[in-house]
DNA sequence: CTGAAAGCGCTAACAG
DNA sequence: CTGTTAGCGCTTTCAG
């Protein structure tokens, strides 16, 4: 491996103007620079990422945490969506990205110690469920953060408008005559899931419609048998007075929810005005293709890179606080006007 | 921050004994070893990676490399089911995991150069493209590596069956009685859409079915669109000749199919069978669901971190070779027998 | 079982 | 404009 001082004997300058010169300092002959540019190049040199760090306390490495659990794993379209748009953004400033997790070899690692471990100089937070310990650490402590699933009093957020978007949703179906709408939710530990739910108890409020429990289903999770079983539930529970739409509050529980109604015997849009929430890719391909609300995952994780990176720089940012990201009513084929 | 030194000191003990206290080495007088211990946990100690790794040479930090095109992105559902199960199984063995990209900061840095930079133990690959300049020099690197997406001889690579899959798709729809049998092929620069296309060909010259050009049309690429505008294409060219059943070379292009061809008034399957391959999870929500060829994404990414990590730790392993992960036919709704 | 000393590769004053 | 010196925090011989 060449090192700085192969550099400095092969060209005859001292270590201390290799590194100025490699690292593009102002005081340096431009004579020496070449050649010693040359060299390197020559040489087949490459920096030491972990000794620049060491002297300089800056690593370059931006930590992001999520839950390992299904609901925002990499796989996961939404998470996914945010981290890529996150990643290159970051990226361009020349940060790289790794994954904190709670395993880390044998030993039971906590987020934070992985953090530190790794003297990352930011994290993004990506859980979605409420204060678990866990990640409350990594808050309570002194590293810069922005979180893009839920909000944390006194730290950047960048998040879904979640209200605005139910209510994009709600208001499509009153719009098209409906009176009777049911609610399934997204599990209500997750801050969208209660954020989409309170949205439509307020809209139930506002335009005066009563609020029928049995209108409402909780999916116990962001998947696909989840959605199943909860509009199985609400089919069987709501028998004597059957909704005539029903928003999902993620596109993943509609599709499944269309491929139950469907296979019931129930048309789509006809019987049943479906709209979903996340305008994932998967929406664009049922039949009929979902209706929803789209949210907008590039901005995400653009506006996340960008508050992050200026809190470790110190540049003069924005007070942190919480950003909500507009939603934008996507009409496709799931949603009828009532006869 | 605090150090080794900081512990020292409140401990009385050298710095070296604190290292070997806190690495769980075996010369250490249990009673030290507790009070160093406590006195590390006391004091919020938790080691620096960046000088651990500057002297043991080795930086517990894994590359990973897919093209920035929209082909192998972390949304990619098939990449991200692989990255998931990779990223999960070396964090397990300790192994944090990086994204390796051409750009970082102002500098356009060089894949190499950036594994270099960090130091990186080993790098997975998951660039599906022919030889380019730029991954070519990791491999004809010293790096550790293995490669999902593509073989490189000499170099361990964990990849699907391609040529198992498409035989699983073509032999269950000629089992059905198609003897027409279209193909929409994945773009044939990356080595999924090649050797699938080539299996096609394969089994037709097996089967004594006569190859069609106008059979075949080359999907520009993984997109929804591109899976559009191929389906119309192969209607068009086919209009005096057409296939009973088509077998699509990815999922996503399938979907695409099955929408274009009922947007047309085709019914699906009783006016074409279609047969994917991937089995992502939108082949679950069309309508009728998409019989595909399932690849296995969690055994690919263990297989990859079990090589690597081999590799990385000289371990004995089996020499570098090609492997093939078998798959699976799934049959849904998308394909009927032949009337 | 414990410690002294050296050094990993690099940067950052501070002189010259 | 260039060089000297001193670490960054840790591990690793090698003595004791």
């Amino acid at each position: 491996m060449v090192t700085i001082y192969d550099i400095a004997k092969e060209t005859g300058f001292s270590p201390a103007t290799v590194s100025k010169a490699l690292n593009n300092y102002s005081g340096v002959n431009k004579k020496t620079y070449e050649r010693i540019l040359g060299a390197a190049r020559d040489m087949g040199y490459t920096a030491n990422a972990n000794a620049r760090s060491l002297v300089t306390k800056k690593s370059w490495l931006i930590g992001v945490l999520f839950s390992d659990d299904v609901d925002t794993g990499i796989s996961h379209p939404h998470f996914s969506g945010i981290l890529q748009s996150f990643q290159s953004s970051v990226g361009s400033k020349g940060y790289d990205v790794i994954f904190v997790n709670k395993v880390l070899g044998d030993k039971k690692v906590s987020f934070y110690e992985h953090c530190m471990l790794r003297r990352v100089d930011g994290v993004m937070i990506a859980a979605s469920k409420k204060y678990t310990s866990e990640v409350q650490s990594v808050v309570d402590s002194k590293l810069k953060l922005v979180s893009v699933e839920m909000p944390y009093p006194g730290k950047h957020t960048i998040i879904c408008d979640n209200e605005m978007g139910s209510l994009q949703a709600l208001e499509h179906l009153y719009f098209l005559g409906h009176r009777k709408i049911a609610h399934i939710a997204a599990p209500l530990f997750s801050t969208a899931g209660m954020e989409r739910y309170s949205a439509y108890r307020k809209f139930l409020e506002d335009k005066g419609l009563e609020y029928k429990p049995h209108y409402v289903v909780e999916a116990p999770s962001y998947t696909h048998e989840s959605g199943w079983m909860a509009i199985e539930k609400m089919i069987s529970q709501c028998w004597n007075d059957m909704p005539t739409a029903v928003f999902v509050a993620y596109d993943e529980l509609a599709c499944s929810a269309i491929a139950y109604l469907q296979q019931r015997g129930f048309r789509i849009p006809k019987d049943f005005s479906i709209i979903g929430f996340d305008d994932l890719e998967i929406a664009s391909f049922t039949s009929p293709p979902l209706s929803t609300i789209r949210q907008d995952r590039v901005t995400i994780g653009e506006l996340a890179a960008d508050r992050l990176i200026r809190l470790i720089e110190g540049k003069p940012g924005e007070e942190p606080k919480e950003m909500r990201i507009p939603t934008s009513l996507v009409i496709r084929g799931t949603c009828a006007r009532i006869e």
